[in-house]
DNA sequence: ACGAGGATGCTCT
DNA sequence: GAGCATCCTCGTG
């Protein structure tokens, strides 16, 4: 299981999304380990609208002002952007392109390879359909514990990290693609940014 | 199965 | 004070 290192992470959103795809998040909590494989992701960059990097560039694409929360996206790759959304759900976003870009990924929904019990414990949830844990991009980050302590953070060392999957090599998959999701009055809602593993049962609905 | 609406609090103007 | 990269519950059928 290799961490996934800075490099991988330097390239434009579009090619990283669905190369996240089959990876897997590990978080090494004081509650446990729980690893989830990544099975839905949205690409973010600072060129387009719907990203949070838009309002904070000039039009040269130099970053405006480094004490709004979105200059974390312009960060080194692999380092992690985490912020709330509605007040009460948590984002987990991987910062791409090569340091002062802006462009992410968001995570949108993993499949639970580990860690389920305190998954469900986080949740709040027992007994039901277990894809209803993480099949959503707050509900995945209730479940991993994933908050704001692990902002701005490298992706490639404990408590939060990304590896390539195991068995090694990974059972081979289908790419779907699609607009994203939830995205304010039309905002990049043509661009088909958001990728998932096709025929997943633990992709959002 | 599906849609409408409320919760909720932080960020930026 | 508006807006928000969501989630859940409670209506309908």
């Amino acid at each position: 299981m290799e961490a996934l290192q800075p490099s991988f992470y330097a390239r434009h959103p579009l090619v990283i999304a669905p190369d996240l795809l089959g990876k897997w998040v590990v978080h090494e909590s004081v509650q446990g380990r729980m690893i989830g494989r990544i099975v839905e992701t949205e690409a973010y960059r600072y060129d387009e609208a719907g990203c949070h990097a838009w309002k904070n560039v000039y039009a040269d694409g130099s970053l405006r002002d480094p004490n709004l929360i979105s200059a974390g996206l312009f960060d080194a790759p692999g380092t992690s952007y985490i912020y709330i959304s509605y007040g009460l759900h948590w984002m987990l976003n991987v910062v791409c392109e090569p340091e002062g870009v802006g462009a992410g990924v968001l995570i949108r929904a993993i499949e639970p390879i580990e860690g389920l019990m305190l998954m469900q414990q986080n949740r709040g949830i027992f007994g039901k359909n277990p894809k209803l844990l993480t099949n959503g991009p707050g509900k995945l980050c209730q479940a991993f514990g994933i908050d704001r302590r692990l902002h701005r953070l490298p992706l490639d060392r404990p408590p939060l990290y990304f590896t390539t999957p195991l068995p090694s090599p990974a059972e081979p998959f289908e790419c779907g693609v699609s607009p994203r999701i939830g995205l304010a009055k039309g905002m990049g809602d043509t661009l088909a940014w958001r990728f998932f593993i096709k025929g997943s049962p633990w992709v959002s609905r």
